[in-house]
DNA sequence: TTTTTTATGTGATAAACGTCACACCATTGA
DNA sequence: TCAATGGTGTGACGTTTATCACATAAAAAA
């Protein structure tokens, strides 16, 4: 995967820090630049006018953004991008980019397989949330988590980052006191447990179960 | 959008003729072919063990589809499709197109343009669903109707092709009983009505604010 | 035509999920 | 040391949505 980041170094852009909580585009924003992340977490959001936050995904070292709109007429970014942490960015102008997709066909069949990437992702995710529910959305939210940031120790996996039960809401597109119940049962089913702040799966292949994994993969069922 | 499709065709491949119910491919199925659709009407689907049926797209003339698994070390289709009239399609191999790829920039340009605005479809389906619940999904769908075969008429919009209320259930991820008690709820507040077996939608704009539609465009917001 | 199949409409009931309210930590920092 | 803050847990209640059951209507087949 790293190697087909690469390629994209190669083309002129800028490089754009940003601090912890600060916004790299918004909702509506008129889209210029394509980027990849080079350090740090940034969030992909959409707010919905009732206030509630859905998160999409949480993009780390190698993972590109802001791709949607590259080939679009009026081009416009559809969700929100904030820094999680201090992050930083390489910006490439979506002209510059067009330029080097038509001269070097690699780096457009990368961005192929990227975007199929991304595509497979947002179906899975889709269907875990539209055939399971809630439940179905917060399952396939620890797996995705645990494929991207768990660490395999004795009898289970821990999620390494820290989330807050609103966070974990977000993903799953659920009320908090919702997910927290959910959480709560999950815990006396013995399927999860708090290690210190963090998420142990204990049993991970119950949430497999639950909603029919399909066992597509670290590539595609990840946070990123 | 028809010249981006035009191309494809001076690939090598082969026609292949459905019958009206026939599978062009089903979930699982190793993935050999991309296909372009040249006559009828092809649903995709997903099923879900419950026996739930959900749709996702009915391609026609000029939609491409089975583009997913494309550069997959392990191709495999993720969705049903199935020819709901007598169909044509054409179909390439995977590693044809490939070569194809490589050798014509202007080709890789414009599947991305395709498969970025599948993307786009998938994301704002996603967005009503998620952020306005089983309604956002319904009216939604009637929106993306209306655009892909609404016929402005005087003080409304007919949807030109018959569809059941267990079909329309299906693109709303919902029980048939549930769509048709908000149909009917549309039907009383005057939002829309049936004009011989069809759909005539009265008062779009109704719909439109309900879901706090971002006006993305006929290109993205339509059924195919 | 009559029968059979398929589609529609609707009540009753239950399950899933969200909202409100509030108690209870744990952490921070003045 | 003791507010202030932000996160967690939980009861009560309301809304949304699914499920079951069945009546009726329309279309297709015999």
């Amino acid at each position: 995967m790293d190697s087909e980041i690469r390629q994209f170094y190669e083309i002129p852009g800028k490089i754009i820090s940003l601090k912890s909580g600060e916004y790299l585009f918004r909702e509506g924003d008129y889209a210029k630049y394509f980027y990849l992340v080079r350090s740090g977490q940034i969030f992909i959001l959409k707010y919905a006018s009732s206030g509630r936050v859905f998160s999409l995904r949480l993009a780390t070292h190698g993972s590109i953004i802001g791709e949607l709109p590259l080939y679009e007429e009026n081009p416009t970014y559809i969700f929100n991008a904030v820094a999680q942490s201090a992050s930083e960015v390489y910006a490439i102008e979506f002209p510059t980019l067009h330029k080097y997709l038509e001269r070097k066909p690699l780096l457009a069949i990368n961005l192929l397989k990227i975007i199929g990437t991304h595509m497979r992702k947002q179906h899975s995710k889709f269907r875990d949330l539209v055939l399971y529910g809630k439940k179905g959305a917060l399952y396939s939210t620890l797996i995705r988590l645990a494929n991207s940031y768990g660490k395999e120790v004795y009898n289970g996996i821990l999620i390494s980052v820290p989330l807050t039960n609103q966070e974990l809401a977000n993903y799953s597109a659920t009320a908090r006191e919702s997910l927290n119940r959910m959480l709560s049962e999950l815990k006396r089913n013995d399927i999860i447990e708090n290690r210190s702040n963090l998420i142990f799966i204990k049993d991970i292949e119950y949430l497999r179960k639950e909603i029919e994994c399909e066992n597509c993969g670290k590539e595609i069922c990840n946070i990123e």
